[in-house]
DNA sequence: GATACATGCAACCAAACAGTTGCGTATTAA
DNA sequence: TTAATACGCAACTGTTTGGTTGCATGTATC
């Protein structure tokens, strides 16, 4: 049984995973996967400021965490986003909500008493 | 009216959010204040690893982002949580999900005619 | 008023990060 | 087979980050 459970995902992943979605130009690139779907380094690169080797380093960063994944086919390389650990911050953030319910709910039912 | 917007959160300012949570004392820090309610930095720093400057730190970090907030009470500093701010990263992995369903119903109706 | 407590401020440090540039290699296409 | 395309690798750089330590300042409390 896990220690330091929070709805399902565990504190020391979560923070990597948060890690991830902390920059600019990588909620930039999730969001062009999510609405345009899978798409090579070039394309990826063509509508950003920075170069397609800065592009290359965010795709590694999110892929360490798991929210992209790649294939080769042919001489490029192409990236598809992961929903499923989008999925998990999601929960984690739902998992605090519910810790901060309760707290609310205890400190409401004290102070009745 | 708002561009790049996302379920109601700007991008360029889901990433500082994001960027705040994804470190593992800051999560925990979190954690403890929306279980234990309110507390001092020295209660804070208390069961940490870490010193209490750096806590002083992640706290600052924090508030930067809006997650807590601190008022001074005599000799000590309160920090307590801001649970806005979660709702507003909550919301915005929200926007994201949403955009993903829209490409695949899009995606569907493609292949289908 | 002296003492203990709680915090603030500043300097410093090593490591990580975001980015660039240059060059090499694989894979198509002419 | 020669170009053009798409990517990988590596070195280098300035800045940020997470952390420490030492000392100063404010605030109760006796």
């Amino acid at each position: 049984m896990p220690r330091s459970n929070l709805a399902g995902v565990q504190v020391r992943d979560a923070a990597p995973l948060f890690a991830a979605l902390g920059d600019e130009t990588r909620l930039k690139l999730i969001s062009r996967l999510t609405t345009g779907g899978p798409g090579s380094i070039t394309q990826l690169s063509e509508k950003s400021a920075v170069s397609r080797q800065a592009i290359t380093k965010h795709l590694t960063v999110l892929s360490q965490v798991g929210l992209v994944h790649s294939t080769r086919r042919g001489r490029e390389r192409v990236w598809e986003l992961r929903p499923r650990r989008l999925a998990d911050a999601h929960q984690y953030l739902d998992g605090i909500s519910r810790q901060w319910d309760q707290a609310l709910e205890q400190l409401k039912r004290f102070v009745e008493e």
